[in-house]
DNA sequence: ATCGTATATCGTAAATTTACGATGAATATA
DNA sequence: TATATTCATCGTAAATTTACGATATACGAT
């Protein structure tokens, strides 16, 4: 079963896990990459950049957008899409504070 | 298909993807906080302090393995893991290039 | 040589993910 | 109003992930 003992696990562990899981896909890095570029919320042309079929897009949209990491607004015909710098910053305070964690001492090993 | 067309993306956003995913489950981030804590290397314990079976934790430290951010070595009848300071140094960085570039400007945006 | 312990691997089941085409809903344009 | 465009969602298929128990292997201890 693929099903997740999150209920299991620390908060912060699961949290850690489900935005790490949102980044976990190359389609996905591209996309914020390519939301970063821009200074303007994008639309349609995400998926003329990636080599993906617009449904497939749409999906991964959706779980950036449920991750919290980016925000889609609907302006007419089109979906605007940016970055949610607030939860970017959050992502960023959590990796950050979880690599360090992991790089500190360490010694005698293997 | 869950077959990923990591061929079709950069090899950094592959890289990037590659890492989240390997932290993208609760159970290993917490392996790797229990692995973190001591400063020597640890072997059976990391079951018991799990609430997973034994061959499922053994799965997740597999996947963190062949991420290349533990490392496990035989002593006698017990594995020996540890962190792979080395990786993480690299994870640490391209974390934070990934996300810093990420989170400078946008300003006109939803 | 036998027994017990530790851990990896196998087999399996269920859920999830990734991907696509087709369809639907909403809006802009002719 | 009819048509075209944009995007989300549905249906579906295949692969992968997560999880477990059972088994296999390898070593240490008796």
């Amino acid at each position: 079963m693929a099903i997740t003992k999150a209920e299991l696990f620390d908060k912060k562990q699961v949290q850690t896990a489900e935005f790490a899981k949102a980044l976990g896909h190359p389609a996905r890095i591209a996309i914020l990459e390519i939301l970063a570029k821009r200074d303007t919320c994008i639309c349609g042309d995400i998926t003329e950049q990636l080599p993906l079929a617009q449904s497939t897009v749409s999906q991964h949209l959706k779980a950036l957008k449920s991750a919290g990491i980016i925000k889609g607004e609907i302006d007419g015909v089109r979906t605007c899409y940016c970055l949610d710098e607030e939860t970017i910053s959050d992502l960023q305070e959590i990796m950050k504070n979880f690599l360090t964690n992991l790089s500190t001492q360490h010694s005698n090993c293997c």
